[in-house]
DNA sequence: CGTTGTGAAGTGGTTCACAGCC
DNA sequence: GGCTGTGAACCACTTCACAACG
């Protein structure tokens, strides 16, 4: 591989903590949900449980947003709102662009909360011929070939790519070339982007297999003695010349 | 509001940090390429390279394991792959119930992914009572009323969720209560599990506003001062950052 | 009072850098 | 010589606990 850079270094952002802006979505929900019952105010504990954290890394995590509470009462729900999103740059509009309109891609077409708040669809882009005019979600599909023009006619800057994986490396540097800044990656792959670029990735098997891992666990913690022997097809000697694999664990 | 949660550390795994283990299925997909082209060892600069970290972390996350490579020489990559499969419990085999056959669940279904390693679809679940019998994915949906007989009959441990929000919490007690204790959620919301139960979430949103947060500070590098003040609503006063962008926010 | 906001202490994860072994 | 395995230093994030304040 030739230009690799995966994560940024140290993007420390504006001062804001990665682990902290990964939550403000959370909060962000669980305020908009209170903000449409009308609710007025709410305390951290209130809102840290509705979001599924606890109330002193809330409390931390607005603390470097400002000042927003009153002591003794708690949060202005509408004004937290209006912050959180402003923080989060929701009050502008984003233009996406989804990439493969397979199974996935259609999915996410569909997807109600993707127009609710600040992202809009610009439009759906699939590299088969034969797609091309279908619509899909109310909007016609369009063919690759028109991939560059489409992001700079709409000010793209968000891409999310639902490709298969082979052609996620790709479309991905089809998107950046034309000028996308942020990817949002279904694929099961890892992207290679210039620095500068932001990639997340979404992957359905690895968080099963972090699943399986704790699910073994727990089932290990009980029958200790179940014999999941090496399957002795597998060529499984312990080194290449010599064996010694004493796995040490001093510590 | 607390459920009597002592926020036991449970993640102490086995000694693997939870870092670690959410490495691991990068590491062994990169590894699985390697192994179809026939590739006998690797260096951890290369697999590092391959699955998009650095090679201090994963070299220190292989040692987590045990001592598995050789001096000079590098990783046997078969050997690797049987040794990380089986430390995420992928030598066996887990059923898993999808619930919500939506766009999202369809493609969730047609997955090819799933069923590679280890994890088999056991069924598609539906509340529509329309939809049971329709094939999808060469598979027939069947009535969530048949939710808890599926469960118990197939020993299914891991359930995924791609219902509508309204829908997720109950059908995540459902499910917990048949036995599951892995659950996926696919819906925007926060779950509330007992006790041993696992959940991840995968969530488009939250995912796009991440993105959208460092996509404007992008921006905002070069545009300085646009001081434009927040509404007049805002009825506190507050020493955080100033606003910038007029209020466009559906209550 | 009750609840926020925050230094300080604690925890977990990453990176460095090099000893140990092939 | 090359590459792994790992203490130690470093850094980011979390939790504690309490002073500040409406």
């Amino acid at each position: 591989m030739a230009t690799g850079r995966t994560h940024r270094p140290a993007t420390r952002s504006r001062g804001i903590p990665e682990a902290t802006v990964a939550r403000l979505p959370l909060y962000l929900r669980a305020l908009t949900a209170l903000s449409e019952r009308s609710v007025p105010t709410v305390s951290s504990e209130e809102l840290a449980a509705a979001a599924g954290v606890n109330s002193a890394k809330l409390r931390k995590d607005f603390s470097y947003l400002g000042s927003y509470g009153t002591r003794g009462v708690g949060y202005d729900v509408e004004y937290l709102v209006y912050q959180i999103s402003r923080e989060l740059g929701l009050t502008q509009d984003w233009p996406v662009v989804i990439v493969g309109i397979g199974n996935l891609g259609a999915a996410l077409a569909n997807y109600g909360g993707f127009a609710s708040r600040g992202f809009r669809v610009a439009a759906l882009i699939d590299a088969d011929p034969a797609m091309a005019g279908t619509p899909v979600a109310g909007m016609p599909v369009q063919h690759t070939d028109e991939l560059e023009k489409i992001i700079k006619d709409n000010g793209v800057s968000i891409g999310v790519i639902s490709t298969p994986a082979g052609a996620a490396q790709q479309v991905c540097e089809r998107l950046v070339a034309a000028g996308v800044t942020s990817i949002l990656n279904f694929a099961p792959t890892v992207l290679s982007v210039p620095e500068g670029v932001d990639v997340r990735k979404v992957d359905l098997s690895i968080e099963l297999q972090i699943l399986a891992f704790h699910e073994q666990r727990k089932a290990g913690e009980e029958a200790a003695a179940d014999g999941i022997e090496p399957p002795a097809a597998a060529k499984q000697q312990r080194k290449g010349p010599d064996g010694d694999v004493p796995a040490v664990m001093p510590a």
